[in-house]
DNA sequence: GTACATAAATGTCTTCTTGACATGAAGGGG
DNA sequence: CCCCTTCATGTCAAGAAGACATTTATGTAC
């Protein structure tokens, strides 16, 4: 019960926040610039040490509104899972809880407190080299697409990425920009209408440029789409959560 | 940073499993009778601590050979996530990673090292009184058991529950179990073959006491069911993990 | 061996959903 | 007033799901 081989692994606990967002056509992620070591100046996740006494949603919330300025009660948080890996953090053994966080076209963000700098990066950019973020943070951000996808599938998570009133169009790109497949107009508005709490029309317009003025919408009372929006096969990776030897 | 509100808090972490199977008709989970304090006596699902240098799988594998005897390679694995909350462990700061593990039907479980006793229990009963089980351990078994259920959806998670080879009935059997409503077995059947991978017929044949002869299948490549089996709407609760004021 | 009981396997029909595609409606600019 | 642009709505065929009847293959009783 206590020989070295069966030490209990004295252990940090952090929360680390994938913060995704649809800007400019693209799925995009908040990433702060490390201003102290390790891996200073290297691009990550926003994140800290869980405090005393704090639960962890409450620490991602926490985190969450020091980063961005913005209280949890209006974007959807949930946490992804834990990430041990006894090489992560070359400060001794970590373990985080990463948190998915959803949130409509943000203001730039202001720089926090232990970051130099903070920024909204294109996902493929921070997943194109593996190393190009700090600790595991790369695995995380993977987890976090790979949920953010699932969840448009069954829920109607993607009205979170809008404002507070939405066009069709607009609710339609962020299934198009999130699982990077353009999808009919006609058949997507066929669908969401159908689909009972899923939006109810806000009675406003909105007048373009040019074309037909759109009509308003706001999310409805519903959490789950039930048939499920379809995506065509593929998924890519493991069922959900599942580790390597597993079937 | 380090003013008594600020403290980073001083951790322990464990690992802990709920452990399912279909027994005797009915969902079953893997309870340990507790031998020490806390909640010495008191039923809790099989778990421990995480050891130096340890990864958080390898520790839930371990843990899963120690309570059960098996190794993981037969069977499904895979994260639920952490659970944190301040006061779940009378022992002080102790953050669980809890995982959820797929059997098919087991030999009657030895009692483990610091267990009094193991055995099978129906997850209704144990989900029946939010105090029957040790710790926060009656939240994590209803995750693991809303998890469950949402992979059989798309997931070919049902064959795990089976043995090396199965009939239809059989198949469908865990379904039926596991959510808990009647399936027509002409329908299933039909899905079941049409999908790809799924199953494969094992050529063999399984003769009852009386009836036709059922086929026997073993479990397909597969990983995914496109388009998923459906279940009726409800769900029940949160879309997956979301955090309480999430939308 | 013949009839019966039991349970698996297969088939049919209707209804709903999807996928593909065409047409009409509402605005601004020349 | 016509044209261009964009949203909105409609149609049709193919596929999947839900409901239900029939056939096939075994064992058992007479």
């Amino acid at each position: 019960m206590s020989s070295a081989r069966r030490a209990h692994a004295a252990v940090k606990v952090t929360v680390d926040l994938a913060i995704l967002t649809v800007r400019e056509g693209r799925l995009q992620v908040l990433l702060i610039e490390r201003g102290n070591e390790p891996f200073r100046g290297r691009a990550a996740l926003p994140g800290g040490f869980l405090r005393d006494g704090e639960d962890l949603d409450a620490a991602a919330r926490r985190e969450l509104r020091e980063e961005t300025g913005l209280d949890g009660s209006a974007l959807h948080l949930a946490q992804l899972g834990a990430f041990g890996a006894p090489g992560r953090d070359p400060r001794g053994r970590v373990v985080t809880i990463a948190y998915l966080a959803i949130a409509p076209h943000l203001p730039v963000p202001v720089p926090g407190s232990d970051a130099s700098g903070a920024r909204w990066e294109p996902v493929e950019a921070s997943l194109a080299d593996p190393d190009r973020l700090a600790f595991d943070h790369g695995d995380i951000l993977r987890t976090a697409v790979d949920r953010a996808r699932r969840e448009l599938e069954y829920t109607t998570l993607a009205t979170v990425f809008c404002g507070e009133t939405f066009t069709m169009g607009e609710l339609r790109e962020i299934y198009e920009v999130v699982w990077g497949v353009p999808l009919d107009p006609r058949n997507f508005s066929r669908k969401v209408k159908k689909t009972e709490g899923f939006v109810i029309p806000s009675g406003e317009q909105r007048v373009q440029e040019t074309g037909r003025p759109a009509t308003l919408y706001r999310r409805g009372p519903a959490t789950t789409l039930y048939p499920p929006m379809l995506r065509g096969a593929d998924q890519g990776g493991e069922p959900v959560g599942a580790v390597s030897p597993a079937r």
